[in-house]
DNA sequence: CGTGGGGTTGAATTGTGTCAATCAACGTGG
DNA sequence: CCACGTTGATTGACACAATTCAACCCCACG
């Protein structure tokens, strides 16, 4: 499930040592950046399990390259995502206690690993890491809770033109050139709390209004202010 | 819609000075506790804005009695309430930027506030502290992420059962005995992501199973099993 | 060159929302 | 102290958005 990539070199994606070397572009800033601990450098396959659901809390991950998604599985097979992460997002932050997500690769990952002990222990001994892993977690708590308003109170277009809207500013590099989105259609409807089918149609409805292009998993915003309106604006 | 309670012996609430005292009962441990910082003492009557929604980030507060929600609002009046906050529980913790929810006053509410400057000066100061926001920050995670699968995959059902289990657990001290419910009926709605009538017809219907009574405000549990089935349970 | 898994589209079904009426609780002022 | 208006809760009838069930397409892959 998990392939040791010790012998690898990562340096391509982040310094290993820490101290040298710009950031490279698309790597935003977090926490357990170069400067912090080590971290073992991991990899994991195209829909691995990196995190089981439950499982006792001890490891937390940053990403290197590649996305993956946290996923809570009730009893009867329906499925939550909690979040998609790409390079530089943390997750497997549940100190304390369990896991209450999983955590699965949605394409080929490059990770590196923390033991939480380690983490704690050196937010204990340097501040400004301590502030920037606050910082970070604040921004998390910001992101779910801007996710509740999607999940309780937009209709499935509205949560589709969010989603895309989501996806282009976390990915789209060069603005207006597009993007791929790594993962399946199943993946965005347990985001997004709707069915395969109503994704499908919610773009098809959009493509023919000419707001987007879609081929698969390529997708061409070709009227941002269209999708914007779509999206169920904000403020009273 | 203020009242600065200066003048006002909170003391019956939380040791002011912040070192003697034992911690009341139904009080749960928090960061920004008794020893923390000292905090202004404030007051906010039912339904008063304690936070705009679009507001800086200046300050935060944490409950000392009372039940706070906090709201998003759309422009179009839909509504989503974030979380039901009660004694212990911190808010307006959106460092940095702008608080994304309002904070409304539930009930009468005793509180204290906090400049968020003066809280991460602390946090920088003091590791305990910054270990107990931390680990509190991350259960505000835990806490949005199992609501995210609440709205994205439970039924309307569900979603009542689900609700009334969080209340006991937070609200009934002597288990059995019932609680009373701060919140309107909308607010809960808005909280499930659901309307009014559906709650009132979801509870009726527990109600015609025997699994719980309602009266208006008040709810007890009759068959505590039944309700946890019909959460929609856990782990694959 | 089949085979299978994701994606798309169509038709039927249903859970939840919408609209509307009634009821209960409460505060207010005559 | 009671009539009245107001507000929240409940119930019913109906509508509709999204799900369910089903068929089909397309491409990747053995």
């Amino acid at each position: 499930m998990f392939t040791d990539a010790t012998g690898l070199s990562t340096s391509r994606f982040l310094p290993l040592g820490g101290k040298a070397g710009a950031k490279p572009a698309g790597v935003p800033a977090s926490p357990l950046d170069g400067a912090s601990l080590p971290g073992a450098p991991m990899r994991a396959g195209r829909d691995a399990e990196i995190i089981a659901q439950g499982a006792r809390a001890e490891y937390c991950y940053r990403i290197v390259a590649g996305c993956v998604r946290t996923v809570k599985l009730l009893e009867d097979g329906r499925r939550q995502v909690g979040a998609f992460l790409f390079a530089g997002d943390l997750f497997g932050w549940d100190a304390g206690g369990e896991h209450a997500f999983a955590a699965e690769a949605v394409t080929d990952v490059t990770l590196r690993r923390f033991k939480i002990s380690d983490v704690e222990e050196r937010a204990a001994t340097d501040h400004t890491f301590a502030t920037r892993l606050r910082r970070y977690l604040i921004a998390q708590i910001g992101v779910a809770r801007n996710h509740l308003v999607l999940l309780g109170r937009k209709t499935a277009a509205e949560r589709i033109a969010s989603f895309l809207t989501e996806m282009t500013d976390r990915l789209d590099s060069r603005p207006g050139s597009g993007i791929d989105l790594p993962m399946s259609r199943a993946d965005i409807a347990d985001y997004l709390g709707l069915t395969v089918e109503t994704v499908c149609r919610g773009l098809t409805e959009l493509r023919r209004h000419g707001t987007v292009t879609v081929d698969r998993t390529r997708i061409v915003i070709r009227d941002r202010a269209a999708l914007g309106q779509s999206t169920g604006v904000r403020l009273h």
